[in-house]
DNA sequence: TTGCATTCCTAACGTTTGTTAGTTACATTC
DNA sequence: GAATGTAACTAACAAACGTTAGGAATGCAA
């Protein structure tokens, strides 16, 4: 059989990652075997053994980039000095467009996360904690300056980080509007409901 | 080892299958080992096949009855004669309720069936497409009918099931809010938006 | 062309998996 | 109390799993 092809001076590694990504999405980390992974790849299942780890490594490292892909742009929002609604919406803003462009990890790590093995089980755990405290705390602070109504700041969060997650059934549909339609769908639905 | 107790005249397998969506909820379909739920039943692996006919078949079971109770909620509110505004208020209350009182199944639901075996995978998928439609009809029909926002119909539907769907952190977490705090929060989130 | 490191292969390992066969214990009915 | 069906057990199966060992092929530098 022939060698991973490596282009865009990427590494065998960072290959067999990103075809990880598709497959735990496709199938789930638990019933995505190693085997599955490798005929994907192009190669004998022993042979990814040269590149990583253990198929674990796969899951914690497409998780944690995610994770890392997040707490950094809240990192970024909270450092700008514009309303709490605005701030609110970019945020919704960037959820969006990471489930539109690499939807693939987004979805693993969301819903994967559950088998990560320690400590980066705990580890994403808090970060996952801490970035949803955060987030809440920006939605309290437009409610204390009368920005937006008077809700549950975690209720809100809830919301929006699982409406989000919906976009992958848009990937799965014949995708009938844009990206960008959806986007502006979402952040009118979440931003000034419904009704009109 | 003692029998499956049966208290409230429900059958042994009932109650394998509750505890079945129990463990699935926690660990996924896959994770989750036939030898586990023997030691949540309380006996050994083999005797579970005196009751069910197969793991797949805990899954379906569970799945299939999800599926009936929201198309049979969708029925009977299509029948009823009032705005579409309501009707969809109505639906959203429901899948709230639902997810609070019976979310491990829901969960399962919603997570594990693309573990289905066929032909119940087709099943499932044509039941939820045509109940994603049906929904989105009515959406349709609030919109022409001027009681809410021109937006894409498919859209919100995606961001209420998901958001729906984002009540299991809510169950995680301390339960700072009651229930039907939590219920008249994402009414009026999803309804009437965040924004003031 | 030789030498060396990388990358692949085949073969196999020890577990865990869902499930079946055959047997024993319990509970209910006559 | 004997008979009968239900529900549990032990033992074991074949298949699939993640992973390792050891050797062959490849690509690169000298």
């Amino acid at each position: 059989m022939g060698r991973i092809k490596t282009e865009n001076n990427s590494t065998r590694k960072e290959i067999i990652v990103e075809k990880a990504a598709n497959l735990f999405k496709e199938k789930g980390f638990k019933a995505a075997s190693m085997r599955d992974l490798a005929e994907l790849v192009g190669v004998e299942a022993a042979s990814l053994y040269n590149h990583i780890k253990s198929k674990s490594e796969l899951l914690h490292v497409i998780c944690l980039d995610v994770a890392n892909r997040f707490t950094n742009k809240i990192d970024e929002i909270e450092a700008e000095e514009i309303p709490a609604k605005e701030k609110i919406e970019i945020l919704l803003r960037f959820h969006i467009r990471e489930m539109l462009n690499h939807y693939e990890d987004v979805i693993v790590s969301d819903r994967e996360w559950k088998h990560l093995s320690e400590p980066y089980l705990s580890n994403f755990r808090h970060q996952r904690k801490t970035y949803r405290k955060r987030f809440a705390a920006i939605i309290e602070e437009g409610i204390k300056k009368k920005e937006m109504k008077k809700i549950d700041a975690s209720t809100a969060v809830l919301i929006m980080l699982h409406a989000v997650s919906g976009i992958e059934s848009f990937h799965r549909s014949k995708q009938k509007i844009s990206g960008k339609e959806l986007e502006e769908n979402m952040v009118t639905i979440l931003i000034n409901g419904l009704a009109k």
